[in-house]
DNA sequence: GTGAAAGCGCTAACAC
DNA sequence: GTGTTAGCGCTTTCAC
């Protein structure tokens, strides 16, 4: 832990060029209108020098801060139970680092923290945030709104005020809930049962909108709900089997309620896929692959979502800087019907005053399992 | 994505009070001497402007930044295979936030991030930073030495060129693992296997130390060579039942591993725990408690590992400030005999020019698989 | 106890 | 093209 040295300033390095404050600043933004021997002259003394910008100076006249916050409930989320979040952040990191902007970590862990957050937001430190909510209640959304940051949510929010323009990155739960529900169909099953998620959270509202989206017609006692853990899992199967004996195929709501339901058909004695055929929802690797049998499942492309997301909020940032249309990244199933489903080629800003979202699309996973 | 409204300033507040700057500073810093009356005047202003101080201005005179810095190597760590770093992060973030410091997340994806890394550090963003370096020859812990910025590792740093302090947090992995492989013994079995860990990683080196400690006649055909994946148990597994036909017992570096020779054994026709007994290490609960039969394991703390590393390095920042002594955490399994086992009562900075190491202890999960 | 004033390191007008 | 100058919002001596 040895001690921070003193860092030279501009000044110095100026003086060692022999050249003024203004022209070493130029040079070191990158500014034209410089003639190429003082520059020459300027990197050199940066070099020699081991010059570096402080950050805080120049963020202070410059009001950027090539930082961007990304907020995250964390015991509300299953941000911590699974490797999701971290691909999230990969990608947020891949992103952002292309820019040049620093991700600085806000996690909550309960209303305490909300307050620090907003502060934080308010604070002018960052100059966007990034922002996972996935609860229909999340207080979040609202206090990002109020601390004035522009901003990207993770995560169709559960709200829709209508009058305020949020803009939002989501996978395609609902068409890829249909992708494995039609699939499952084309197997030949017609008693097929979907055990759901925790429906606070849009994701898992959205994927039983896809069940239903197929299996209109599919009674009550076909659909169980789980929490997205094995532990649910397990009990809404029971539950299910109790109900429906005859059922030939379930769609679980994640991978990991999955692994529940697998574990009990094996406990009653059905064989997967051969009586029941079971699809799950993540392609959560260390899960979906060491299942017995492994699971045909819904994969996301979740760092691809982070980096949207950040892109997202990049591009609203220097808005006016024209350089537009790298058009990979935008993305949708375009049968999707989504109703939040807009046109992805405008992304950030493209309907003021109205949510829009953008949605990237999923793909089935075939093995075993059915 | 709104506009950032302009904020007031400390100047604002000071008209609004009735005061001049310096006292509404002192008030907002908590500072003494000023008196009461004042002081609650100056408060209400605050509160009715929404003054939040800005943060540029203040380091820029302090020097003083109220954020650390996270940094680790995203593909070579396991950090995005599984929720082991996004655990540490939380227990990071919890320690840094009970400190108002900011949590700035830099992630390196190969040879060109470590010098944006290194400038980054160099410029004096953060007040420290906390670094995850597992392999033996990894570039950043001399980049961060270079930088001169306080440090903690996380993990024991493969290298030790003696003449440095460096300070470091790690689970007890050579510890651990004794306790897997005694158990196994206590079970009774007497033809022990270990799936080694990619050696040039020092948990995988302590793991098979510890493994060696207890199992010092272990001829070399009881030892396979794995990478912490399931693909790689499978094949060490296999490997060493052609080996050892008569094995009866297998302690795998982690549970990804363990989950691999799970199902060679099952495929060979071995029973589990009958024929073989099999531990693993991390408890890592989606594979964990999902194998079959669920896995008998050693499990860490890393949310505490986390806590404890920004802990480190918070109190060596403020060094001087007094305030010692809570002395959870402050950990280690006394009869471990590691070598870089040191008091833990003194922490960061305890013995200067000298690498020091706080050790945290695992403990044994039994399931059904040992 | 409180205020006035200097200055942290940088950028952005504005002159030259 | 390049240098000079005036702050950005804050903390911190130093007088009072």
């Amino acid at each position: 832990m040895t001690e921070t040295a003193p860092r030279p300033t501009l000044e110095a390095v100026a003086a060692r060029a022999g050249v003024s404050r203004a022209t070493v600043s130029r040079v070191v933004n990158g500014a034209h209108g410089v003639r190429e021997e003082l520059a020459e002259r300027v990197r050199h003394a940066v070099d020699e020098l081991g010059y570096v910008p402080n950050q805080a100076a120049r963020s202070l006249v410059t009001r950027r801060h090539d930082a961007v916050a990304v907020v995250a409930a964390e015991p509300e989320t299953r941000v911590f139970t699974d490797p999701y979040f971290a691909q999230q952040l990969r990608g947020i990191s891949k992103e952002l680092t292309a820019h040049d902007s620093q991700l600085v970590l806000l996690l909550t862990e309960g209303r305490e923290d909300h307050a620090r957050v907003g502060r934080y937001l308010a604070g002018g430190h960052v100059d966007g945030a990034l922002v996972f909510s996935l609860h229909l209640d999340d207080p979040l959304p609202g206090l990002v709104r109020r601390a004035g940051v522009p901003t990207v949510f993770g995560g169709r929010p559960g709200w829709d005020d209508g009058d305020d323009d949020v803009v939002y990155v989501d996978s395609d739960n609902r068409g890829g809930a249909r992708a494995a529900v039609r699939h499952l169909a084309a197997l030949g099953r017609t008693r097929i049962a979907h055990i759901a998620g925790p429906l606070d959270q849009t994701s898992a509202a959205d994927r039983l909108a896809g069940f239903r989206d197929v299996r209109a017609d599919a009674g009550p006692d076909l659909v169980a709900h789980g929490d997205f853990t094995p532990g649910g899992g397990e009990r809404a199967m029971r539950e299910l089997l109790d109900r429906c004996p005859d059922l030939d195929a379930v769609f679980a709501a994640n991978d990991l309620t999955a692994a529940g339901a697998l574990r009990v058909l094996r406990e009653r004695g059905r064989r997967v896929p051969d009586d029941v055929a079971v699809a799950g929802f993540d392609d959560m690797l260390p899960v979906a692959e060491q299942t017995d049998p492994p699971l045909t499942t819904v994969r996301q492309d979740i760092e691809g979502m982070g980096r949207l997301m950040a892109r997202l909020l990049l591009r609203g940032l220097d808005r006016g800087t024209a350089e537009d249309g790298d058009g990979d990244f935008v993305a949708g199933d375009a049968s999707s019907g989504d109703p939040a489903h807009d046109d992805p080629g405008h992304g950030a800003g493209a309907v003021p005053g109205a949510t829009s979202g953008l949605i990237l699309p999923t793909t089935l996973v075939r093995r075993a399992s059915a």
